[in-house]
DNA sequence: AACCCAACTGACAGACCCTGTCAGTAGGCC
DNA sequence: GGCCTACTGACAGGGTCTGTCAGTTGGGTT
């Protein structure tokens, strides 16, 4: 167990990019020199990029490493919803970083986390521009994700209120609010509902199919100039 | 060695975040029952969030789970910004989760990297500079900044093709291709073009000044179910 | 309440891995 | 050639790890 530890530590050490000598690492670690030669096969067999050359020292090839870590399903959420943005607003160099650290998240993740994330991001319309922040908006990913009708008190911009069952299908920001793009029941039709506009939410719990005329697709099909 | 390689093992087979015995687990690792409880204190020790109850047997209490990965500076940098754009435009659950994500990073990045992100992503946040990812969005870009009218030839759906006078207002991104919305002074109304079925752009040279009904505004207002 | 299940804990001897010491090789730089 | 440092091999001793055995605990089922 303290050998673990130790390789634990080794790894701490060599994180911060810079060149180590044996005999240094041997010193801080209270062991002989030849454990810590030991010790460098062991993390290069486990698959660290650490190098050791003759005559300089130790260093890590990737200087940043991240130890094993758990996330929760909204943190990855967090994250693909960010690297959205980030694909979005940054410039290329950024764009790729993203998508590449995105693909390694994606491969580490055990299969059902994966089908419960997919497509979320690209349900998210973000420009960044003001901060918004809304109770009813977990709600709304929620049924987003699972295909939930949602139940919804809505006022209008003329004030009259009006109680809808939506099926959710995208949300969208518009720099000042965001709102929720749904197949609304009660109009049978498309409608854009103001986040900040709907005063109350409830599901019912009744999953809904995608049917043709009511999906994300259709509905982008309208924003087409004849 | 083999005890390291055992433990990183039993994370490996734990990540499917289903329920596993001490039994079976001894049984694939080829060691005693007596082995794998003991391992099971190490994992616990070293922050590992597995659980295991009385009668039941062991999972990861946090189902999604990142091995060791090395990260570039760019990448880390994408994280961050990312994290930033969430903080700023989603809802609070989001907004904490990536505030969360972000601080397990940091913790787990050495000194020098950390300084050189030092306010990064509020920097990169305050000039949004969108980068193109096709040709003709720089151009839409300035000419909604400038508020310069745009003369576009535009391919439709159908395939049907037109020339048209707008005023851009808004660039969105729709996750699989962009778009952008104007005042179309062709139709005199609005409508929203996506850019990839833009063939060509043309800035006259005009100025145009915002006009009642014709602004962002009153086109979101459209969203707003009747 | 008895019973099963499987997680835990403690103790202990033996096996095995790890470690330090010593000696020597190899590559780069002055 | 001399110095630096990473590397390798061998070997004995010590310490860690492991299996066996016995027993406890908590939750669920019958």
């Amino acid at each position: 167990m303290r050998r673990t530890d130790r390789l634990f530590d080794l790894i701490q050490v060599l994180r911060d990019g810079r060149l180590h000598k044996a005999s240094d690492l041997a010193d801080k670690m209270e062991v002989s020199v030849r454990t810590i030669y030991r010790d460098m096969d062991s993390l290069v067999a486990s698959g660290i990029p650490v190098e050791g050359e003759r005559g300089v020292g130790y260093i890590l090839r990737a200087p940043v490493f991240m130890p094993p870590m758990a996330l929760t399903q909204t943190e990855l959420e967090a994250l693909h919803l960010g690297a959205a943005l980030v694909r979005q607003t940054a410039d290329v160099e950024l764009q790729e970083a993203a998508t590449r650290v995105l693909t390694k998240i994606d491969q580490a993740m055990p299969e059902p986390m994966f089908r419960a994330l997919d497509g979320f991001g690209k349900e998210i319309f973000a420009a960044p521009e003001v901060a918004a922040s809304f109770q009813n908006m977990p709600v709304i990913r929620r049924a987003i994700r699972e295909q939930l009708t949602l139940l919804i008190d809505y006022t209008a911009l003329d004030g009259s209120h009006s109680r809808r069952c939506i099926r959710p299908l995208q949300m969208e920001y518009w720099g000042r609010a965001w709102t929720c793009t749904g197949w609304c029941e009660t109009r049978d039709d498309f409608r854009v509902f103001r986040v900040d506009r709907i005063n109350e939410t409830l599901i019912p719990g009744d999953r809904f199919a995608s049917e043709p005329g009511k999906t994300l697709m259709d509905y982008l099909k309208r924003f087409t100039p004849s």
